[in-house]
DNA sequence: CGTGCCTTTGATTGCTATCAAAGAACGTGG
DNA sequence: CCACGTTCTTTGATAGCAATCAAAGGCACG
């Protein structure tokens, strides 16, 4: 599980398709980034960055999760994205870092540096039009997650979390009914903007109800789809 | 008040003058863009456009309020973003609106069509580099609201709401302690995840603890921006 | 095979939503 | 300019959902 799978080859997210094209436009793809490229294991809770550094890469998951987060003063933690295989961290931060960000799970990561892709910024006006569709894909799910936080309750919030993996899952050409989500309750908490116990008894909750089993804690099988969707509370069909 | 204000000369927001710079480096700031700009008032609740519409046009806010937002079947709403003036609307889009856009308040808007815009990245470099940095501060605006629904309670809510008000107003260079919320309580409700009777009594409490005054419902006056920041519960500082 | 971490379950508390109604502000038309 | 109706805000009483407190069970790792 932990074996670096070879990024060219593996099926694209639409984040990765959208960058890549750009490079295939280039006729060129590796010449600015690939030479500096390197991919790196990061073990379970090691820190990708800290708020406050400045930013020297930016990074890829190739298998693992990586999460982006904030944390209050007392120490409520709140994480603000998730990073599955195939998606890119830290996009649209060209200066400092303004967040907290380490693997949930051992990763392996692809780092860029950052200078390679402010180079090919400058001089390819599509590849920076590719970098913004994609920070504006990672803005429309930041939003679709204001939305969860903000007026979802506890069963509709797992809903939905249980509904976004398989959907990423899926784009990854895998089977969005059987997955493991990588990461332990309390990072699924600090997700949802809830507690490790109200995670747990709303996983309890769907698997006596069938709606899903867990063959093991973090391994989801999805047995009835339309009645997750049906709990996740959707959104208003204009 | 709502008259159109001369948005060249007006105090710029830091997304403003990132966009002006690059019509600065263009040294033909109107060439592109104004011909076809205009100006338009819209009435309290009047839709500036729907979900699945067509991108037609950018917004930059003028005068009033405006809220993006989003709805779920059975009625419950949450603004995922409020424009203040001098910032802007729906930047990051380029196919279709993938959410909901009213004025809050009866609003000056400026319109530019898309098509202009998009011209203006393909040729220039720089320009979509300014587009995402704007991007990327509504994303870092987007993390720190999740941050708030997620984690915060109702007083932290508020007082988190007022000052960021407060420092929205402060970049036009107006006082940031006396100013005009402009939306009424259900709007505030909306964005912070609450009920219109839960951001009533808190503003309440304020006012009792004089920490805030408020002359008229929606004008206000911070009292103790030390006592506000310190019940808006501050991140964590590394 | 024990130790520690993670997960589950139970009991209780407390915060915010809900239900209800009075009071204030605003706009409109007489 | 005032009267009236509508909408918005405030306040009170109650209910309900998720947090907190507490402890047992399960799993992985050394």
């Amino acid at each position: 599980m932990y074996m670096s799978p070879d990024y060219i080859s593996a099926p694209q997210s639409l984040l990765v398709s959208s960058f890549f094209n750009i490079s295939d436009y280039k006729k060129s793809p590796s010449e600015n980034l690939a030479p500096r490229d390197y991919k790196r294991v990061y073990a379970k809770h090691e820190q990708l960055f800290f708020e406050g550094d400045s930013e020297t890469h930016i990074f890829q998951v190739l298998d693992g999760v990586v999460g982006i987060y904030k944390i209050l003063s007392d120490g409520r933690r709140q994480i603000v994205s998730l990073s599955y295989p195939g998606e890119f961290v830290s996009l649209g931060q060209f200066d400092k870092y303004t967040y907290n960000c380490e693997a949930l799970c051992k990763s392996c990561i692809r780092c860029m540096p950052v200078s390679a892709v402010e180079k090919m910024i400058k001089t390819d006006p599509c590849f920076g039009w590719a970098l913004l569709n994609m920070a504006s894909l990672e803005l429309a799910s930041t939003r679709e997650q204001l939305l969860t936080l903000g007026r979802k309750t506890a069963p509709e919030k797992i809903a939905s979390f249980l509904l976004d993996i398989s959907r990423r899952v899926q784009v990854l050409g895998q089977d969005p009914n059987r997955f493991n989500i990588l990461i332990n309750r309390g990072d699924i908490a600090d997700y949802l903007g809830l507690t490790i116990e109200t995670v747990s008894r709303n996983f309890t909750k769907l698997r006596k109800a069938e709606i899903i089993a867990t063959p093991s804690t973090s391994q989801i099988v999805i047995n009835d789809i339309e009645r997750l969707k049906q709990i996740s509370a959707e959104e208003m069909a204009f």
